[in-house]
RNA sequence: GCGAAAGUGGCGGAAUUGGUAUACGCGCUAGACUUAGGAUCUAGUCCCGAGCGAUCGGGUUGGGGGUUCGAGUCCCCCCUUUCGCACCA
C-alpha cells in the first residue's frame, strides 16, 4: 500500500494554497512588531537568480517560517531593484526595451520564488522602476539639494568604457568596473554628488554601536571611510609671489605634523591647481605637461600601487619651511594623489618610507630630527625611516615637558599659535557620485533654462517620468538625451524653453531606503509613513552577501541619517543585525576552477530541473544541509540525493506509524521521548544561529530513531505518532510542502505554519541512568551505568568498581578523582612508591 | 607588507562553547530484493598493530610548544588557505 511521494502534486497543492490565502501577509497596524527583512532585494537583470543565490531566499524563508511558528510578527516583503546598467545592457543586446525585459524577469523570478515555496508578502511588493517608487528618489534628491547635500561639480571621475557611464568609487573594484570587470579610466566630467563626506564622522562613530554586525564588515567600512587625524601646514612660496610681503601659500596635510622640522622638500600631485604656474617658466615645460597628462590617465589602481615607480619633476621653485625658515625645493610627483588631503605633502624623508625612497631616487636632502635612542647618525646613511609612535621629541613645544605629556594635538596647538598650521582631519571617503549617463534609472529632477540657469523641478511636477518611447540605436551616448519629448520642456520659473537633465541616478539610490517603502508601499503622498516606519524599523535582521559591505550598506546608513536629520525617522541605523552569507560555489567546466555559481561562469545548477526531478523541498533541505550559512559552500550534485532520500523515508515512515504496538515497554519508550525533547532543543538552538545544516542533521537522527523503534516495536503507537508530529513540525521551515501535507494527513485541523513551535523540557532531555565515562589520567577506560543524579561519592565508587579501570590502577595510587556529574569521572593517578 | 577568519576521515561537515572527537549526509565495500537500476533495504567504513572472531591495545582534529585532572575548543610560535586593506602623507 506504500504510495510513492509525489512531490509535484504536493508542492503544487500547497503553493497554490499559500498564494490564495495570502499567508505571508502582515498587518502593519499591529502595535508592535519585529521587522525581519531577510535579504537584499534582488536585481532582475536576468542573470542573477540561480541556485547559488537561492541560498539567501531559502534561508530567509526558513527563518521566516520559524519566527512565525514562534509567534513573532515577522514581515517578509519582496521588491525589485529593477533599474541598472546590466538590465539596460542585456535589453539592448537582445533588442528588447529595458522595461519590458525587466518586468519579464520579475515575472520569472516571482514564479521561481513560488516554486521554492517561499512566502512573501506580495501585498507590499515594490519595484524601483515604477514612477510611484522613483518619484521619491527625486523628492529626496530635491531635499538634499536644498540642504546642500546634493551638488553638481566637474571632477575627475571613474568612467567605464564598456558600460558607457561614470561609476562611484565604491563601484570600482581593483581598478575595474564592479559589474562588467572592464578597467575604468579617469575623466573630467560634470557630475552629481551626494555629500556623504559630511556624514563621515557619524558613519564611523555609528559602527561602534552596531554590535549585531560582523566585525569584518565594520572594519571594511572603517577602512573605506579612512579617517586620519593630523594637521594642515602652510608653506610660503616666495618664488611664486608677486608681493614679497604677502607671499602665496601652499598647504599640505600630514598625520605627522610634528615631523615638520624634517621636511626637506614639498611634493604636489601633478593635478594640483598650482602645478601649471609652478612650471610655467621652465624650458622643459612641454615635457612636464606631457608627463602630467600621462600620470592623469594612468588607471587609479596602477597609480596608487606600491610597486609603481615613483616619478617626479623639480619645479625649480622653493618654499619656506615654517618651522626652520629654510628654503626647500618644490616637486611634482605621481605618488601624491590629488584627491586626498590637500593634494600636496611635505617630504620628510627621515621619517617616512615613501619620502625617503623619493629623496634617495632624486638626490634630495634628508634631515633627521629624532632618533629614539638619541643616537647621532649620519642622515645620508639612513636606509629606513625612523618611525616613532609618539611625537618627534626634539620639536620645540616639548622642550622641558615630561615624557608622555607630549601629543600630536599639543604640537598642533603650538603650530597654530605660531600661525602656520591647524588641526585637520582627512578622509579617504569621497562624495557619492550618483549620476549615470544611461537611460534605465531615475531621472534627476533638474532643468536647465537659458534665463534662469539650473532649476530644480518643483515637487508638484514630480515624478519626472522616464519616457518609454526611446531609441536604443547603439552604445554611444545616453539614449535619454536623444528623446526630444523628454529633453525639451518649459522652465517652471519663467515659462521659457528649458532642457531636462538627462543623467539618471545610480541604482544604489533606490536601495538606500527601500526597506522603509515596504512599510507603506502604496502611499501616494509621502516617501513613507513615519509612524509605521518608527514602529517597525530599523530592520531587526538583515541577511545578505558580504559584497555589499561598503556599497549598499554604507549608502543605506548614510541616507538613514539624512532622513533622521530631516525628522522623518527616529533612528540613525537602518539595520540592527546583519548576517553575511557565504556564496555557493561549483566546479566550472569553462574555467576549470571551483567558482561562485553564476551564469557567466557556466556552472549553475538549474533550479527548474532539480525541482522537477527531486522537488523544491529536496532543494531547500540540501541547500541548508550543505554547510554552515556563513561559509561558502561547494555544490555537489551527488550529495543532493541524501536530502531526497531523507524526505522519501519520512514519507514512508508516516505510513508505517500504525504498525507500532498499542503499548510498549516503558524504558525503551522513554528513550524515544528523550530524543524527541533533545531534538527540539537542538533544532531550536540551530535555528537561532541560522545553522540549518545542524538542524537537518538532528532531524535525520530523530527519523533514524523513530524508524528503529518501529522496526523493533519498542515504542507505542501514541509515542511514535507524537515523535513524528514533532519531527514534521521542526522540519517545516526547511521542507514546508511535504511537512504540511503529512501534518494534514495526520488529521490536524490547523496548518503547520499556524501551529506552535514545539517546546522541550530540559529535564526530559536527560536519561535516568547514564553511561558515565570513566577516564584514568584523561584516557577513556570504561563506561559504567549510574543514576543521572548520582552524587560524587557514588560516582567515584562506581568508577572504582569497574574491572577495566582496576586493571589500569595496578601499581598506581589514586591522587585525585575529578567528578563531572552527569558526564564523566577522571581518576588521576601516579606510580606507587 | 598589515589586519581578520579558517584548517577535523576519500568528500561536505557535527561536537549544545574546556568534558565520550569524527554525529548527520555523500561516496565506497559486501549482501538482500529486482528483467534492470543512478530505486529501496541491511551490514560495514578515521589510521596503525594483534586476533578466525566478538574484541583488545596504541595513535589522530595543519605542525611544534604551553596552561589544565582533562584541549578540536584557551595561550604562544610556525605552515597553508581564504577574505579585506595596501604610495591615503
Amino acid at each position: 500500500m506504500s504510495s510513492q511521494y509525489d512531490h509535484k502534486a504536493v508542492e503544487a497543492k500547497w503553493q497554490d494554497r499559500w498564494e490564495r490565502h495570502r499567508v505571508a501577509e502582515t498587518d502593519l497596524r499591529q502595535a508592535q512588531g519585529k521587522y525581519y527583512m531577510l535579504m537584499m532585494f534582488p536585481y532582475p537583470s536576468g542573470d542573477r537568480l540561480h541556485v547559488g543565490h537561492g541560498r539567501n531566499y531559502i534561508l530567509g524563508d526558513a527563518l521566516f517560517r520559524y519566527l512565525r511558528m514562534n509567534g513573532k510578527r515577522a514581515l517578509n516583503p519582496m521588491g525589485w531593484d529593477a533599474f541598472g546598467l546590466p538590465a539596460e545592457n542585456a535589453a539592448i543586446q537582445r533588442g528588447v526595451h529595458p522595461r519590458d525585459w525587466t518586468l519579464a524577469n520579475i515575472k520569472v523570478m516571482k514564479e521561481q520564488f513560488k516554486r521554492w515555496g517561499i512566502l512573501y508578502d506580495w501585498g507590499k511588493e515594490i519595484a524601483s522602476c515604477n514612477p510611484d517608487y522613483y518619484r521619491w528618489n527625486q523628492w529626496l534628491f530635491l531635499r538634499l539639494l536644498e540642504k546642500g547635500l546634493a551638488y553638481k561639480k566637474k571632477a575627475p571621475v571613474n568612467w567605464c568604457p564598456s558600460c558607457q557611464t561614470v561609476l562611484a568609487n565604491e563601484q570600482v573594484v581593483d581598478g575595474a568596473c564592479e559589474r562588467c570587470g572592464t578597467p575604468v579610466v579617469q575623466r573630467d566630467l560634470e557630475q552629481w554628488f551626494y555629500r556623504i563626506t559630511g556624514y563621515a564622522d557619524r558613519l564611523l562613530a555609528g559602527l561602534d554601536q552596531l554590535t549585531g554586525w560582523p566585525e569584518k564588515v565594520k572594519t571594511m567600512q572603517r577602512n573605506w571611510i579612512g579617517r586620519s587625524e593630523g594637521g594642515e601646514i602652510d608653506f610660503a612660496l616666495p618664488s611664486l609671489s608677486e608681493k614679497p610681503e604677502k607671499p602665496e601659500k601652499l598647504t599640505v596635510f600630514s598625520t605627522r605634523p610634528d615631523t615638520v622640522h624634517g621636511a626637506t622638500f614639498l611634493v604636489l600631485a601633478p593635478e594640483h591647481p598650482l602645478a601649471a604656474r609652478l612650471i610655467a617658466d621652465l624650458p622643459e615645460r612641454g615635457a612636464i605637461e606631457t608627463w602630467i597628462e600621462k600620470v592623469r590617465n594612468t588607471p587609479r589602481i596602477q597609480r596608487s600601487a606600491e610597486e609603481t615607480p615613483k616619478e617626479g619633476h623639480d619645479t625649480g621653485k622653493t618654499a619656506v619651511n615654517p618651522a626652520t625658515g629654510e628654503e626647500i625645493p618644490v616637486w611634482l610627483a605621481n605618488y601624491v594623489l590629488p584627491e586626498y588631503g590637500t593634494g600636496a605633502i611635505m617630504g620628510v624623508p627621515a621619517h617616512d618610507a615613501r619620502d625617503l625612497a623619493f629623496a634617495r631616487q632624486e638626490g634630495l636632502p634628508v634631515r633627521l630630527v629624532y632618533h629614539p635612542e638619541g643616537v647621532e647618525i649620519d642622515p645620508s646613511s639612513l636606509t629606513e625611516p625612523i618611525l616613532h609612535e609618539g611625537v618627534i621629541r626634539n620639536a620645540p613645544p616639548f622642550d622641558g615637558l615630561p615624557d608622555g605629556e607630549e601629543t600630536i594635538a599639543k604640537f598642533v596647538d603650538w603650530m597654530s599659535a605660531q600661525g602656520f598650521g591647524r588641526r585637520q582631519v582627512a578622509y579617504r571617503l569621497r562624495d557619492w557620485l550618483i549620476s549615470r549617463q544611461r537611460y534605465w534609472g531615475t531621472p534627476i529632477p533638474i532643468l536647465y533654462c537659458d534665463n534662469c540657469g539650473m532649476v530644480p523641478v518643483p515637487d508638484d511636477q514630480l515624478p519626472v517620468e522616464l519616457p518609454y518611447d526611446v531609441e536604443f540605436t547603439g552604445r554611444e551616448g545616453n539614449p535619454l538625451s536623444r528623446s526630444k519629448a523628454f529633453v525639451e520642456t518649459k522652465c517652471p520659473k519663467c515659462g521659457g524653453a528649458a532642457r531636462r537633465e538627462t543623467d539618471t541616478m545610480d541604482t544604489f539610490v533606490d536601495s538606500s531606503w527601500y526597506y522603509l517603502r515596504f512599510l507603506s508601499p502604496r502611499d501616494a503622498t509621502r516617501m513613507f509613513d513615519p509612524d509605521t516606519a518608527n514602529r517597525w524599523a530599523p530592520v531587526d535582521q538583515y541577511i545578505g552577501g558580504v559584497e555589499h559591505a561598503i556599497l549598499h550598506l554604507l549608502y543605506a546608513r548614510f541616507i538613514c541619517r539624512v532622513l533622521h536629520d530631516f525628522g522623518m525617522v527616529g533612528f540613525e541605523e537602518p539595520f540592527t543585525d546583519l548576517f553575511n552569507q557565504g556564496m555557493i560555489t561549483r566546479y566550472s567546466e569553462k574555467t576549470g576552477r571551483i567558482e561562485k555559481m553564476s551564469k557567466s561562469r557556466g556552472n549553475t545548477v538549474s533550479p527548474d530541473i532539480l525541482i522537477e526531478e527531486m522537488g523544491a523541498d529536496t532543494e531547500r533541505v540540501y541547500t541548508l544541509f550543505i554547510g554552515p550559512p556563513e561559509k561558502e559552500a561547494e555544490w555537489s550534485d551527488e550529495a543532493v540525493t541524501g536530502a531526497h532520500r531523507f524526505l522519501n523515508r519520512l514519507w514512508r515512515i508516516a505510513e508505517r506509524l500504525s504498525e507500532a504496538p498499542p503499548t510498549a515497554p516503558a524504558p525503551t519508550e522513554a528513550e524515544l521521548e528523550r530524543q524527541r525533547h533533545l531534538t527540539i532543543q537542538r533544532v531550536t538552538y540551530s535555528m537561532e544561529r541560522f545553522h540549518g545544516n545542524a538542524a537537518v542533521a538532528s532531524l535525520m537522527e530523530l527519523l533514524n530513531s523513530l524508524s528503529r523503534a518501529l522496526d523493533d516495536q519498542t515504542a507505542s503507537r501514541l509515542r511514535c505518532e507524537e515523535t513524528f508530529d514533532t519531527l514534521v513540525q521542526l522540519l517545516h521551515p526547511m521542507a514546508p510542502h511535504i511537512t504540511e501535507e503529512l501534518w494534514e494527513r495526520r488529521g490536524h485541523v490547523l496548518t503547520l505554519l499556524e501551529s506552535t513551535w514545539p517546546a522541550y523540557d530540559e529535564t526530559k532531555t536527560r536519561r535516568a541512568r547514564i553511561p558515565l565515562v570513566v577516564q584514568v589520567d584523561g584516557k577513556l577506560r570504561d563506561r559504567v551505568e549510574v543514576d543521572a543524579d548520582a552524587a560524587e561519592p557514588e560516582i567515584k565508587a562506581a568508577a572504582l568498581a569497574s574491572e577495566k579501570v582496576q586493571e589500569f590502577l595496578v601499581d598506581r595510587e589514586l591522587v585525585r578523582a575529578v567528578v563531572v556529574p552527569g558526564r564523566l569521572v577522571n581518576l588521576v593517578t601516579r606510580r606507587s612508591a
